[in-house]
Parts: structure tokens; sequence; C-alpha cells
RNA sequence: GGCGGCGUAGCCAAGUGGUAAGGCACGGGCCUGCAAAGCCCUGAUCACCGGUUCGAAUCCGGUCGCCGCCUCCA
């Protein structure tokens, strides 16, 4: 049984796990909001759920994983002139906010199937569940948390204590506080709003009946009301990029608390950190890589992105650049062909020798997720002389299901081999040079097709080729 | 202004009181006609200053630097 602790926003400690029901986990992770194509900051944050998801699974639990796919939300700027973003994308490519909303969601689930994250039990849409929404809402209501004002009915977070403890927040020093809040009529800087009026003279690309009004739901009702429909109303796990703590998270406490009368609502809280891109900006004007299409594009497997985030502590900010990415890609490359190589291995392998590595695997893994020890064992494994080459196997595929990294496919690389008639022969007059040790004839013949990027290799058995 | 994270070898990065995991790159070696692939070997006293301690990368104080949040945000 291997002992197992997370880090819990909540509480700033790391706690040992205990799930509500024996041997199952709810998890609900805060999944995107689809005006936009996800950069890979945000696929760290669905890999740190992954593997949180991989690990439980691996320990015999029963995991429930709901992710959120938001689609609905901030609408019209409601402050200054900033233009909506899913407006301008609709207006600019002439589809309506769902054709959009429905291809970013395709392309995020593209994204996450490439780099192995397993799919959710749930993966439920906003606009699927504003009568959900509204319920909450009017729970909220009927409990009085929430006052009307012209723009909205917000919630009153002076009516729950407990209000910045998720966050640790010193509501007083912030900001925000300082500044006049830029709804007019909130009680406090902190109140948000549950449910937006529709405003006459206003087009809204998404709106609906309620019992305050026409319009759409607050920001963060729907995680409330999402999470509760499939997870029940107090549930184990809630993971987030660190930056929803503040606000988003904080939110959601306050709505769900009070409105479903539960403390806490969610056991442990689970917040991973950014990416970290240096000095540069994160844009394709300045060539500086962000979506997974774009490291596609530059020739790396998604899969070495798996193993570039498992290199790094999810609670740990992690450097984004071309020099760790190629690590991150070679060190792949290696690991695959020496799991493809293993493969090939038959016989069974002795589970008392293996016994000690699957505890250090564990053991790193149960430890808040701890990755990077866990990769080390990987590789402890993969080199180690000492071990059968079938414990060696035995133990790396095992070590997949929670790594994911496609180890079971591995394919031995430099079997991969090409024929083509002109090609075949050209290799052919190599052989030949190379048997009269005319070598300056076979190493042109070799640069020659290096040049088409061919490579060739030689081996017992002859020379033969494939593409780079 | 408030809150939080970080600064470990060229790069990514574990390690939170007992004398620095792992990966990549570099260099050397084995193998190869030469390469490629593979395998082996090799490097750091932990931003800086001061303190606590028998002992600190690890605790405390200060300095410098970087990142994030407080508005939608992974």
């Amino acid at each position: 049984m291997t002992a197992i602790a997370f880090y819990n926003t909540r509480t700033r400690k790391k706690e040992p796990f205990s799930p509500i029901q024996p041997g199952h986990v709810g998890i609900y992770t805060c999944g995107p909001t689809v005006y936009g194509p996800s950069h890979i900051g945000n696929l760290r944050s669905q890999l740190s759920a992954d593997l949180l998801k991989r690990f439980l699974l691996s320990e015999n639990f029963e995991v429930s994983h709901v992710i959120n796919i938001t689609d609905v939300g901030h609408l019209v700027s409601d402050a200054d002139e900033g233009e909506d973003k899913m407006e301008l994308a609709a207006r600019r490519s002439g589809e309506t906010a769902e054709e959009i909303a429905d291809r970013y969601t395709a392309s995020w689930k593209e994204d996450r199937a490439a780099v192995n994250c397993l799919l959710p039990e749930q993966n439920p849409k906003a606009t699927d569940h504003i009568q959900e929404q509204i319920q909450l809402g009017q729970s909220l209501d009927a409990g009085g948390f929430l006052y009307r004002i012209e723009d909205g009915v917000y919630f009153d977070t002076a009516r729950f204590p407990r209000y910045a403890e998720l966050a640790h927040l010193d509501l007083a020093g912030q900001e925000g506080a300082q500044r006049i809040a830029q709804v007019e009529g909130k009680r406090q800087p902190a109140d948000f709003a549950i449910w937006k009026f529709a405003q006459e003279g206003v087009t809204r690309l998404q709106e609906w009946d309620s019992p305050w009004g026409r319009g759409f739901p607050g920001w963060h009702l729907e995680c409330s009301a999402m999470s509760s429909k499939y997870l029940g109303e107090h549930f184990d796990i809630h993971t987030g990029g660190i930056d929803l703590a503040t606000v988003h998270h904080t939110n959601e406490v306050a709505q769900s608390e009070c409105g479903f009368g539960v403390h806490p609502w969610v056991n442990y809280w689970m917040h991973n950190e950014f990416l970290d891109f240096g000095g540069e900006k994160m844009s394709k004007s300045t060539g500086n890589v962000k979506t997974l299409s774009d490291l596609v594009e530059q020739g790396y497997d998604p899969l070495a992105f798996r193993y570039f985030f498992l290199q790094a502590h999810y609670r740990q900010q992690q450097s984004f650049n071309i020099e760790a990415m190629d690590a991150a890609a070679q060190g792949y490359k290696r690991l695959l062909t020496t799991v493809a190589a293993l493969r090939k291995v038959s016989g069974e392998g002795d589970l008392e020798q293996q016994a000690p590595f699957e505890a250090r695997f564990k053991a790193a893994l149960g430890d808040d997720l701890n990755a990077p020890q866990a990769m080390a064992v990987v590789w402890d494994v993969a080199r180690n002389a000492k071990l059968k080459e079938a414990d060696r196997r035995d133990l790396l595929l095992g070590f997949d299901g929670v790594l994911g990294l496609g180890l079971s496919q591995a394919e031995v690389e430099t079997e991969v081999f090409e024929s083509e008639p002109r090609i075949d022969a050209l290799l052919v007059q190599r052989e030949e040079a190379r048997s009269t040790k005319d070598f300056a004839t076979a190493d042109r013949i070799r640069d020659e097709l290096a040049a088409e990027g061919i490579e060739v290799i030689d081996g017992a058995e002859g020379a033969r080729w494939r593409r780079k």
C-alpha cells in the first residue's frame, strides 16, 4: 500500500490522502474556455490532472473525472472598451459563438489525446447546464446570499466569513479594494455576479431566461453547478492552474458552500504552477512556440512534451525554452529506443526483483506526485545492468500506465527501414565500393543521400536506410 | 500597495538540517573503414551577505534578480 499525500492549497500543507468514499475518487478539473486555441501552458494543467488520475487508477481507485468546457461567459466586456474575444472571433470568421466553441473544443480534445490524456468520465458544457446553474443561484437567493443591482444579481461575500480562506487573501490590502468597484452598486469589490442581465441594445451571442430576468450566468457558477451534478455536493479533489485559486476557485467555494450548505465543499485543492517562458513573450509573432501544433510543426512528438512535463514537479514553475524541449525530445527518444528493444525480450519477470523499483516509483508519486523522482527511477531501471531484461521490460511497461508515454507502442527505430529501387540500388553501389575499400565513393553516396534527408545505417546484415 | 512562487553544474530539474537524484548537452572511451545508434566514464557546495546549529542547499534576517496572482486567464 503506497502512502499517498497531496499538497492542499486550502491548508497549505501536504496531507495524507483519503477519499470520502473508500476506493472511489471524484476529481473536478477546470477545463478550457473555448474562444481560442489553448497553449502548452494550458496543457500543463491538463497533464497535471491526468497524472493525478493515472496515479490514482494505478493505486486501484475508481476515478470519476469531470472536466468542464466553458462555452459561455465573458460575452461583452462590461468595463471599458475592451473587445470581447468571442465576438471578435465570431465576427472575423463569420461563425456563431457555438461554432467557435465547437471548433476550439475539438482542438482541445485533439491536443489532450495527442499527449495521452485519458478521457474524462464527464466533459460537460456550461451551456448545457444553464438550468443547474439557475437552480444553484435560486438556492443562494433563498439563503439571502444575493443582492440585485442594475447590472445583475451578485453574491454578497460579506455573508461568507470564510471567503478569503482558500487563497489566504488579505482582501483589504488588495489593489482591487483601492479602486472603485468597476460595477456600480457592488457592496464589496470581491462580490461577483451570479447572473448578469442582458442589456437593452446590446447584442449578446448567448442569453437565457431566468427568475431574475433575461441574461447569462456569472463566470464561476458553472463549475459549482456541474461538479455537484456529476460528483455530488461534496467531493474529493479539485484541480486547476494556480492563477484560478484567487478568484475563480475562491468564488466557487463561496457559492458552493453557501448554496449546498457544506464545508468543506472540496477536500483537496491541487493547483499546478505555470510554465515559465522567461522574459520572452509567448507569441507567434516573436517566433515563440506556444501551442502543441507549433511544437509538432517544429518536428516534436507531442509525447516528447509529455516527457518534458514529467521532468518537473507540477507545483513548481517550469522553464520552457527550445533547449529544454530538445533535451526532453532526446531523452524521450532514448527511452523509447530502450523500451522498444526490451519489448522483444521473451521470458517471465521476477516480481521479487521488481518490487523495490516498483515501490520507489510509487512512493515518489505518492509524495505529492513527484514525477521527476519517478522519472529517476525509470532511468535507473532502463539502464540497470543488474536487472534482468524481462524485469526491466515489465517494470517500464508497468510504469507507463502512470506515465502515459506510449512505451508499449515503442518500435525499435533502427528496424524501421524503407525500400525504394533507386535508393536501394545506390546502397548496392556503396556496398560494392566498401567491399573494395573505396571509402571515398562510399562516403560520397552516403553524403548525397544524407542531403536528401536519408539516413544510411550500416549493420551486420548490410546497410539499410530510412528518411529522417 | 497586498498575496504567492522561485534563484541548485551549459540547459531542464529532484532534494527542506547530516556533507548534492535523474535527463539533455559537452569532453573522454568502447564499438565502427569513417560515421550513426548503443554502452561506459567525467562535472556543481547549491544567487549574495550575515546569523542559528556539532552540522544548512535545506532554518532565521537582509540584499539582488526572476516569475505569477489581485481583471478573463493554466
